[in-house]
DNA sequence: ACCATAAGTCCACAAGTGAGGACTTAGCAA
DNA sequence: TTGCTAAGTCCTCACTTGTGGACTTATGGT
């Protein structure tokens, strides 16, 4: 991009900035074994050499990549379910999940799935844990976590022709109450889910079966 | 491990079944990517140049394994999800979820992931909306496949503390309640669900909250 | 003004990748 | 027994990977 004809200002800090920007993209692109730390450099505008000197080695950029990720992710809490199952089934927002995204494509290297985990556990899922009512809130979180992975990874990874299709539109109550059987406290769970109860999609639980499937 | 003392008895189709096995195993232990063509040869006692001969390249040895990796995969029923939960979160049987792994350790690869899509959607997903009664079969299934996917994810690729751990036996009732309520036709859920229905993790439905949190 | 520190650059290495051409030779049909 | 097809072997190519050493030069403190 730039021509070699100015020699490249020198300012450390956003050198760093630029390194982690573009490392943050071809890591959520392509997967850590996908992305080069070439092409990072070159996306950065940046010498390839510098990585190693800032971060130790493409592994070390990895990591801080990673502890940032999560932190625009869409926060989960059983209020906000129906929302959840929408978002994952008819996505918009590009960064919503990246994080996610991150994690699915890296996660055949195990040294990167290490780091994940780690992240993940600190950063995440013991936030999603807290918001949980109920006992065995960090298993249900890391249930929760599952669900919203791989529906993500079946829709956007695998390219599964239903969800990615206009009809997906209408698995978004059963994604909810599936959700919603892992989330909500079971006690209200029992109350909504009565016939004659909550209606459609909103509100916790409320499986929409009521009027479709009466043949 | 033969010597070059004997040249090799010649056998074609015992040597593509060879390489064909030993592809197995390398691409569900590492994934498209990072499993070689010279690793798979040695695995298979057989010259890397046959992968070539036998296949095209790659991408077509690829192909015919995955083709035939989700043969041995768990079947899964609305009446099955209670032994599926338990499976997916304590599963011993190494060769259950071979399909899975092999599809989330490829899932980064783009040209990987178009061949397995096609496969699991005619091989996998076909069968599981045949066994789903009611409406949005197709949808309910890519839904199901997407639970399961996630959390063998999270359970043996991330590694998550508490699926690995002893605690994970509790999320049983929860995954199932879960995959209830995607797999179950609704009207059967709402009733089996009544406080005093029937209990524990026996049956569809059953989320075992009545016992718990009770404080 | 000077100079030491460190930011940025260039070249190279060793190892690995998938693929293909040219060759030897085993196995089977005549 | 003689050929001929194809199974198996060897070597090579062109390329990419992450990392490191040695170098130049801008920058800020004195």
């Amino acid at each position: 991009m730039s021509p070699d004809s100015t020699p490249k200002r020198r300012d450390p800090v956003a050198t760093r900035a630029a390194i982690l920007s573009a490392a943050r993209k071809a890591f959520t692109e392509h997967g850590y074994d996908g992305a080069g730390v070439r092409e990072i450099a070159r996306a950065a505008d940046v010498d390839a050499r510098l990585i190693g000197k800032y971060f130790g080695s493409k592994e070390g950029l990895f990591a801080e990549v990673v502890e940032v990720a999560f932190e625009k992710s869409m926060m989960m809490t059983p209020e906000l379910n129906a929302e959840a199952a929408r978002a994952l089934l008819t996505g918009d927002d590009p960064h919503a999940s990246d994080g996610m995204l991150l994690t699915l494509r890296s996660i055949a290297n195990p040294r990167a799935a290490a780091i994940m985990r780690a992240s993940i556990e600190r950063n995440y899922q013991a936030r999603l844990a807290d918001a949980l009512p109920g006992t065995d809130a960090t298993g249900r979180s890391a249930l929760l976590i599952a669900i919203c992975a791989g529906t993500l990874l079946n829709r956007l990874l695998l390219g599964s022709t239903v969800l990615t299709g206009p009809d997906a539109e209408d698995l978004i109550p059963y994604l909810h109450a599936a959700l919603d059987a892992v989330a909500v406290a079971p006690d209200e769970q029992v109350v909504d889910r009565r016939p004659g109860g909550r209606d459609g999609t909103a509100g916790p639980a409320g499986t929409p079966q009521a009027a479709a499937r009466r043949e």
